[in-house]
DNA sequence: GTGAAAGCGCTAACAA
DNA sequence: TTGTTAGCGCTTTCAC
């Protein structure tokens, strides 16, 4: 039990192999440009004394962290009710593990929080950040942009804080908004209503405006503000059937409004799709494929949104650590502003 | 945009607020024994020069890291379904922010992910590390007692490992299946049947032992596998449903199969709760409260969970800070082997 | 191709 | 109370 209580280090493994610190420390990186036999000796060393490097020792002088913080900036409801962040994680997650990068996790919970985070990506303490779900008058870009960290935004951000351009991965909210539209009007359908997400949010702007290019002359009363959440829907699915008892079909955000939409419609005597023709947006399987009608929806690759995002941030990160090494002004010349993802109709029985 | 490319250092705090290093060192680490006229001034300079501490430097010398590592190991599946792990992320980063530690979130794919998260904490990045969703058959443990981090886990760990003990959380599995189906006994019901969880789960064998508490000699064509999914409910109803027609009743072993098995049964015309009362385990709102007719459920609090987690690590790793420095065989003497939280029964419409 | 030596920014004895 | 000093373990010129 006599535990490894001093872990070896860099010295102890230059002494076992009889070389130098400096030779142990390119073998342990590369080993470029060193001699066969030695990188051979110096592995040796480094498996019999179950070396692995000191991580702060090595970000003291190279400066860099191989971390990357992941900023989920949800108030509260959606982040739970949803697998979406749980899947965009996953993404994230194999993205940097095989670049060797670590993932540090940023939950905030409110307005006091936001500082925090400025200070933790000010404090240098990773290489770059991932950023979530900003709501229209967010503080946090701001407060990222002057921290000065490479940063890929989940979602076109809000552009609260001007019109700088941000990296950002989003889905194609508008082009499959209308693809779920046109789906209800390819049924048949004429009186479309549209349950919105929360309006602070632009992926909720951009399903709105997919909703309006193709309704262009749609009654105003058939669009109802809903939150992304169940109950959301639920209350919205209330007040269009009251306003509009002849509605034929519906847009709802996303899938779990779309489930709220769904009970009430069948709570109010309804049939779906017959009466009522329902689509949703995500493609969130467990809830998607688990309503009653199961649900015709909009997917989106969650998953692979958190991939592109990471590996966006990864080159940006490589690029910057091959070039000049902070020469320039950040990232001038970085054209890539963001990157939009396709959406797909699936079909199944609610429309 | 001359954006600050090097960000000033202690030595020029120092020099701003013409002191020593030393000195302003403990005065961003507390600043006791310093005067107060001095830690004014150091105050401004840091804040004037906006300093932030260099953690690898810190690090280095303090051997301390300020950040845990949080291990989920979920093959598949659940992860993903379930709001489970986002809710004890929560918890998590709630306690672990009040002690200004970071959060390095693991997700493992897998069998192959295992050596590296293995790697990764005998690297000695972290200070301590919070393991969830062990399986019987896991070679973590024997991982991470190898790399000799201080690890609490998430559920009461399968002791694939020998019977060491380990510090755990776990939520009172059995005492909640009882709870269940004593209510469900107490509704009149006779022909209880039980949808298991995924049996290489401690969680889910607690639940099947409480079950057989109470319906000790219950004929065994009541207690079908599941897996904690709704596919696996459904597979499991549908089962059951052929084998016991007459059976009255239903534990699940979480609310996602209980969701599975309510769509069985209303697809095979048996209404609940009137023909068949069913009943959860885990009270995960947007499940249980979003089944037709809502779900009666056994609550446990998965946040709190995550909570009692961290503070039970961070505790340990302050003892251990404050004692001997690590003379002492590791947590010798620590005799807080589990901690299990209570659960409650929470009644809506389906049983 | 390899080694010697100079720090990276910080904390913690130890002196003063 | 405050300052001086010696590293923490590593990478990286710069000689050899």
């Amino acid at each position: 039990m006599t535990e490894a209580v001093t872990r070896p280090t860099l010295e102890a493994v230059a002494a076992r192999a009889g070389v130098s610190r400096a030779t142990v420390s390119r073998v342990v990186n590369g080993g470029d440009g060193v001699r066969e036999r030695l990188v051979e000796r110096v592995r040796q060393a480094v498996d019999e004394l179950g070396y692995v490097p000191n991580q702060a020792a090595r970000s003291l002088v190279t400066r860099r962290h191989d971390a990357v913080a992941v900023v989920i900036a949800e108030p509260e409801t959606r982040v739970f009710a949803d697998p979406f962040f749980a899947l965009q994680l996953r993404g994230i997650s194999k993205e940097l593990t095989a670049h060797d990068s670590q993932l540090v996790l940023l939950l905030t919970e409110g307005r006091d929080d936001h500082a925090r985070v400025g200070r933790y990506l000010a404090g240098g303490h990773v290489d770059g950040a991932l950023v979530f779900s900003l709501h229209l008058d967010d503080a946090l870009p701001g407060l990222i942009r002057h921290a000065g960290v490479p940063t890929v935004f989940g979602g076109r951000p809000g552009w609260s804080d001007g019109t700088h351009r941000a990296v950002y991965v989003d889905s194609d909210n508008r082009g499959g908004a209308r693809t779920a539209v046109r789906h209800l009007v390819g049924l048949g359908r004429t009186r479309i209503a549209h349950i919105t997400g929360a309006l602070d949010q632009t992926s909720a702007v951009d399903r709105l405006d997919g909703f309006r290019d193709v309704m262009a002359d749609a009654d105003p009363r058939l669009i109802v503000e809903g939150d992304f959440s169940p109950a959301g829907g639920e209350r919205a699915m209330r007040e269009l059937l009251d306003r509009c008892p002849d509605l034929d079909g519906v847009f709802a955000a996303n899938d779990i409004t779309a489930a709220g939409a769904l009970r009430v419609l069948r709570e109010r005597g309804r049939r779906v799709p017959d009466d009522v023709a329902v689509i949703g947006f995500d493609d969130m399987l467990p809830v998607a494929e688990q309503t009653d009608p199961p649900l015709t929806t909009i997917r989106q690759d969650i998953e692979e949104m958190g991939r592109l995002m990471a590996r966006l941030l990864l080159r940006r990160l490589d690029r910057r650590n091959a070039d000049g090494e902070g020469e320039q002004a950040p990232d001038a010349g970085d054209d890539t502003a963001g990157v939009v993802l396709p959406t797909t109709l699936v079909r199944r029985a609610s429309a």
